[in-house]
DNA sequence: AATGAATGAGTCTTCATTCAT
DNA sequence: GATGAATGAAGACTCATTCAT
């Protein structure tokens, strides 16, 4: 209704996509993919229904666009900061994988799992790009980690691929966690610290992994 | 259509619920239950939309049934079991949690945790029941376990909610998994075994919970 | 479940259709035509769903035949009972209608008026019978006294059109508010006394007919 | 699929509401609520059913502000015009319910009786609305006109109840038989005069109400 | 670019009617 | 004859998407 700031105008048009994803997410997590209006999406987001579209061509690209955005961003990340390390294994692969997920965990980033886990199901799309752009290179790079640690005589002759999973599969599910049950406020619960709960994980891990000459 | 068979009417009547519970799992599971539609899950217990109607008075009750009949169920044979067991703490642990787990992993009831993940956000009935009837008494019946083994001296002095969560997070996320990206076959991923995983992870903590002394 | 009694059994079967006729005309003026549901027209004639198909081929004809059955009834006593009188006009009007209404106010035959009222407009056939066997009728035998009166110089020379239905809209009225804001207990309502106001009506409208120098 | 109109959507979207009630009057009367369909409503304001479902959230409160839109509006028409008068009771009554009736009678208004006789007892808030809000202030008026007639010797010293009931029943009876039998074209059928119908019953009972001396 | 009124395909749910027992 | 399990057509209501403003 007042005279809009023609700067002010630029600026929320172009952080428009960034805000409709963020509230996509939110809602999308929170009540599943199928149960989320568009209209709220676009409400969360502060613009009407009709700007949504304007942005996305639908709620399903919108899905998309989620995952992919807020996927493709933190492996990145991740792979960079594994290709500068210089040092032992073991070292490694506590301070990444402890970095990694305590940011993703208190991240929205957290939040990608629990949708991906949910909605994979419906959306070839997803499956395909989540494999190949976040699983495929996660793996590749804890298993390049963890043959490195076996190659220098720091870890056990393991399994890579039952190591990776048993690694990587409980940090995932502790951010799906925060996100279903974990958000559910239910009296009686017993309280549970995630944060807690990966540093201890990792540490379990490590201590499974490495060789009992090296202890 | 076929020649009809004496008390095969009254027979399949008596098995309806069941055989609807049983669709109606496999449906939501697989595409989440917003975008499950009734007269599909009829389709899946071979029987018409109306029948559905018969015995379920709503699409959200039906999938209150499916949660309350597959986990009940399952929790009670497991405290069962636990009670009957004299031995090491380390011992009822091992087998009580692996049988446990690999069952659930290889029936229908390992799905039940992929729909409770979804689902109970949207339905605080279904929270109110799964913490009080299924986690409650799960950690309960662990706690005790542990406890019991840190009084004999066999298991370390740890804290009883992260270990309990420690234990048990990760196998509910192996059958989330496995209803999950585990069901998609997209070509490339890699090869997951979910009941040697089970295995290795209840190896695996209960090596961090012994005394060192007592290896 | 016990040994039927034959001579029981027989005996209901028999009065089945009129069982039927009754807890439908009570169920279809409670709730509408549309609004009632075969199976609850069933349960209070005490049978099941299935026997209620058994004597009428649709819950349509199930309502023709509420409505025939009743109506025919009532208007065949009515003109019997005109055809023995002789006397003034006035004596006869006055005996005929409020003997008529006053009975059909409190047996169910009023309640049809208030079927009909609702339900002629959707079906063609009711509006047939019903103008046809009962306003006809009805309206040949009252003009007839009225103009037996107006012949021998009882009452005033009125239209005959006008004066049946002054005479008799009311009186379908009382009875249709009976079966509809009458059957309505809401607190605060006027207390209102049918039979009164049908002798009261009949006597006003007399007293608007007689020739003032009858008075 | 015409030319646009600028303002024509605002007009319209303003309109819409008032539309889609006169829409909904109409077929209500005519089939009943039950069986009238949401979509035909839209049909016949020229709406799709979605549109109908913008302007109100269920059909059934789309009946319930059928009719109390219909009548608030014409009973606050009538208190004040009556508010206005000086003069004999008579002449008040007479006048007052001429204009009040007739217009009723040719206008959608007097279509909102027979919707409420046959839904009150399927909508206890239209009781309640119709009897607090409609029947209640109506009487209230009626009665005390007479009051006034009976205290200045224009009447005879009647029970307010019955004469109210039997001013106004069959006055409402024209309205609802309009809309019932008087709708039905069948073959036969005596013609009926509404509006003469209702200047008369009110002359017929005025006599019944004025003092004989006064005559 | 942004809005939000309008649309109609899609779903849940009801209920008249059938028919095997 | 009587029953009630089963059916599926029909109708209320939702919501992704469009498009005139």
């Amino acid at each position: 209704m007042n005279a809009p700031d023609p700067s002010l105008r630029r600026r929320r048009k172009e952080a428009r996509p960034q805000e409709l994803l963020d509230a996509a997410l939110s809602l999308f997590v929170e009540k599943g993919f199928a149960a989320s209006r568009a209209e709220e999406v676009a409400a969360r987001a502060g613009v009407s229904k009709g700007t949504l579209y304007l942005y996305f061509p639908s709620k399903e690209e919108l899905l998309k666009a989620v995952i992919a955005h807020c996927l493709s961003e933190r492996i990145a990340e991740g792979a960079a900061k594994a290709a500068d390390f210089t040092g032992p294994a073991a070292d490694l692969l506590r301070d990444l994988l402890a970095q990694w997920w305590e940011h993703a965990y208190d991240s929205p980033a957290g939040a990608v799992f629990k949708l991906v886990m949910t909605e994979v199901r419906n959306f070839p799309d997803i499956a395909e790009f989540y494999v190949h752009e976040v699983i495929g290179p996660a793996q590749q790079l804890l298993a390049s980690i963890l043959q490195r640690g076996i190659d220098n005589g720091e870890f056990r002759e393991v399994d890579l691929g039952v190591a990776v999973h048993s690694l990587v599969l409980p940090l995932i599910m502790v951010c799906v966690h925060k996100y279903s049950i974990g958000a559910c406020q239910v009296e009686g619960a017993w309280p549970f610290d995630g944060r807690a709960f990966i540093r201890q994980h990792i540490e379990l891990v490590l201590q499974g992994l490495l060789r009992p000459a090296a202890a």
